[in-house]
DNA sequence: GATATTTACGCAACCGATTGCGAAAATAGT
DNA sequence: ACTATTTTCGCAATCGGTTGCGTAAATATC
């Protein structure tokens, strides 16, 4: 019952006669330990309870199989997705996630960095808050060469990759689609434009616009934290227009905007899509659940999350460089569902 | 420019003339340092640009200052609430947080296990995968007194403490609801039963059935994943059911089996609540966008999480004793929506 | 059978912070 | 002024693996 001490190399290899240099190397692998002895340290590891501490490895050996993440809010469905694609990804190689969240506030991302600095990770996943208006705080980063991927809310630079996905090109596909519909005055609700996510979907949108023949008015541009409330606001918003002036479709950054907005309107008597057509962004589960279900863009955290790990993990192994890669852009799909469908499918 | 090195407490006690021992001292405010030199230590430490490496100080003074958190999945609303009422917790005490999901896996369960153990995390926050039988795999835990808080899907053990919320009598009383709106063949969707949420809340809708003097049929009891495509099959099988054998309500241990559940029932044309009432329980968004709104159970990720954790970081901090707490019980609130009222409300 | 190579392992110096103990310096006590 | 305390700090061991370098043993070479 000598629960107490823990149990080290150095008992494995008094156990065994052997040095703990050998018992090192044994645990490892390392080719350098014949196989036999190597296979005498595993049995007599497991027979002692052997744990390795991770501290005194990473302390000597300076990497510590760990990654960290840093995401604005931890509970959205897209990020918890994203989380859980990395999670999945760290784990089948053997890393571990530290996770924090800035809650959309540069201060605690800057703070947040510092600890994952001091944590001494491997590397750095992060998508940033909605203010943060430079990357200075990553510097320690790029200083000591640890590398950094961005994901969905991305940040040019040099050192790093971004994985996200084409935003511009989505919006604009959505747009079209709008306009496809029959939909003439369509309306944006936008996220803060520091984001490269909420910029370019902007920019989908001009272009879409401009492509037919449209023009972008600033009365049907809101941009806002695209919460529920701000979903609720943007129908008040909508409901107040003259009656000449409303949309007569809107194209949410979010699902939680389009949803919130979609049921106000609803509530005050306006037919969806008849009356204002709807297309939101994420692909969230509320999309299916609102009525009409919800247009938007399939974009999946997981994937986002896998491909962001995987690529960071494959770079620590050396097996590619993220120095000499500038993005990575996975595919969005676009669901077409009721909220949108003003004509009858051919 | 000669970032390779790390700063050190040497380099600031070289550049100071003092010993390591004692910046070591100065950084942590230790009294026993005068006020004089902690102060240019600081600084020192400030303009150097040091960062202190975790893990030497982990090695030596054995805590790291780190949480495991150990979840089924982390891409459902409940969980990624839970860890972020965890993360801002731990945030608060300047703790940090290393995440692993299970994905309803036992044997995952175990290895994560196994890997915070050997990362030396202070302390373990855990919610069970659905199919654990016991928790031999924590022993390791116990028996280095690392204490762990068991959240959700908790497990009794003399030694750890469990927080949630009473199931029984959130079930009782949201059966007893239904049933006070007229419904007398209400239908039960559950868990698996081996997870303690799920067998608490069968026993609160059968002991308010026994109360109201209603029998237990079985054939108003499914047992399911309750995912999304379970509620659909609880729909079929609801169908599928003699006229006269069909439920007049349905209480469903979650909100997306209640919610799959109800568009499906809804596209065959049954009227919700007039035909069938509904309720569900964790207050999911999707509650709230589901027509008619879902009546459920308001059960706070959020606020569990940030209870489980600041309990067991007061333990380590010897502020409270988790050993000799059994459970915290957190409140739950009953939300009342347009699914369940079948009644006017007075 | 003598020399050259390869294989297998040990020595010991790290990695960087922490901490018990002892001692010098500063202050208090009489 | 001299001893007793208290304050402030340094010494050196320690935490538990890792790794460059050296060497003994085993095998190969001719």
């Amino acid at each position: 019952m000598s629960e107490d001490r823990e149990v080290t190399i150095y008992d494995i290899a008094k156990y065994l006669n052997v040095s703990a240099a050998t018992v090192s190397r044994g645990l490892k692998n390392n080719p350098m330990i014949s196989k036999n002895t190597r296979k005498k340290i595993v049995e007599a590891a497991k027979s002692l309870g052997y744990q390795s501490n991770t501290f005194a490895s990473s302390l000597r050996s300076r990497h510590t199989h760990t990654l960290g993440v840093l995401v604005p809010r931890l509970n959205s469905h897209f990020m918890s997705s994203a989380l859980a694609g990395m999670e999945n990804a760290a784990n089948r190689h053997g890393y571990n996630l530290i996770i924090a969240q800035s809650l959309e506030d540069v201060e605690k991302e800057k703070r947040n960095a510092a600890t994952m600095f001091n944590k001494r990770v491997d590397g750095l996943l992060i998508s940033l808050s909605s203010n943060t208006q430079d990357i200075n705080h990553l510097e320690p980063f790029f200083k000591r060469k640890i590398p950094v991927v961005f994901f969905d809310r991305v940040f040019p630079h040099e050192e790093s990759t971004s994985v996200g996905i084409n935003n511009q090109e989505a919006a604009y596909n959505i747009t079209k689609h709008l306009i496809g519909q029959g939909c003439k005055r369509i309306m944006h609700l936008g996220g803060n434009l520091l984001r490269n996510v909420y910029q370019e979907r902007l920019n989908g949108y001009k272009q879409a616009l401009h492509d037919h023949h449209l023009a972008f008015s600033k009365k049907l541009y809101l941009t806002s934290t695209l919460s529920e409330q701000a979903g609720t606001d943007a129908a008040r918003y909508i409901l107040d227009l003259p009656a000449g002036e409303r949309p007569d479709a809107v194209f949410s950054a979010n699902d939680t905007a389009a949803v919130y907005c979609m049921l106000a309107l609803k509530a005050a008597g306006l037919r969806i899509p008849e009356d204002i057509a709807f297309a939101g962004f994420n692909n969230d589960p509320i999309s299916r659940v609102i009525e009409p279900n919800l247009t938007t863009m399939d974009y999946s955290g997981n994937s986002i999350g896998d491909t962001a790990a995987t690529y960071l993990i494959n770079h620590l192994k050396g097996i590619s460089n993220l120095y000499t890669t500038d993005a990575i852009t996975l595919r969005a799909e676009m669901v077409i569902r009721a909220s949108s469908l003003k004509k009858l499918r051919e």
